[in-house]
DNA sequence: GTTGAGCGTT
């Protein structure tokens, strides 16, 4: 039974989700199942990896099939040392899908009324004041994080993921990320044909206008084809045995990498 | 080999 999160989600209709935080980053699902397992019915555990790299994310979830099973579980198992780190367990407060969760219990699917399908709002979920209260139980014991010594330092860990480029981001920014991190992925990769570590590569004339429109080239800029014996290198390559030979198209292929 | 805010997959 150490397939939890690889046949995706079972059933979650009836289930209630808790989330477990401050998990080691080598805890796998069976070694909470048990640890779950033992205080009511788990349904599921799952526990969200990276995309790329392909390991814990440092929380999991997991589903009871009875909320004061639940409950129970997260009275017991919250603040517990699990591989030498005291995690923390508490209800589910959104959704898969972002759906309404209540003590963890999905209520809806997914409220796909109007336009808004699934956009997650981004509500401000850093540090909630009111959560707080919840899982202040938890915070007094003693949760001896590590923070405190890193001033600036503490980012590098959030960023290692996406520390390719993210350091120019707003003070802020690095807080209300939220879940928008394989976006960022994402964003950055498709910037990253453009790194180079020469500042004066760049060549910012001032008489050059920005527009995008103007960058194109002026070898094809004639519609009458007038100008094709200017660059008409090597009729011979275009050959017809060539071509065959080569058996590939004239057109850039479009091969969307990224 | 590492890290540590927070809410999830086929």
């Amino acid at each position: 039974m150490s397939h939890f999160g690889r046949s995706g989600p079972p059933d979650i209709k009836d289930t209630y989700s808790l989330l477990v935080l401050n998990v080691t980053f080598r805890t796998t699902a069976d070694d909470l199942f048990p640890l779950f397992d033992k205080y009511g019915k788990v349904v599921d555990v799952f526990i969200p990896r990276d995309r790329r790299t392909g390991d814990s994310r440092g929380f999991a979830f997991v589903r009871y099939k009875y909320q004061d099973e639940a409950q129970k579980a997260v009275e017991k198992l919250d603040g517990r040392v699990v591989d030498g780190r005291e995690i923390m367990v508490r209800f589910a407060k959104y959704g898969p899908n972002a759906e309404r969760i209540d003590k963890g219990r999905i209520l809806e699917p997914v409220q796909r009324t109007k336009g808004r399908s699934r956009s997650r709002s981004p509500r401000p979920r850093h540090r909630d004041h009111r959560d707080k209260d919840s899982r202040r139980r938890s915070r007094s014991r003693s949760r001896s994080r590590s923070k405190g010594r890193y001033d600036r330092d503490q980012y590098r860990g959030r960023d290692r993921d996406n520390r390719h480029r993210s350091r120019s981001r707003s003070p802020d920014y690095h807080k209300g990320r939220g879940r928008g991190k394989y976006d960022e992925d994402r964003r950055s990769r498709s910037r990253s044909h453009g790194r180079s570590a020469s500042p004066a590569r760049r060549s910012p004339s001032p008489r050059r206008s920005p527009s995008p429109r103007r960058i194109t080239p002026p070898r094809d800029a004639s519609p009458d084809g007038r100008n094709h014996k200017d660059r008409s290198p090597t009729p011979k390559s275009i050959s017809p045995r060539g071509r065959r030979a080569g058996s590939r198209s004239p057109l850039p292929r479009s091969d969307a990498d990224d």
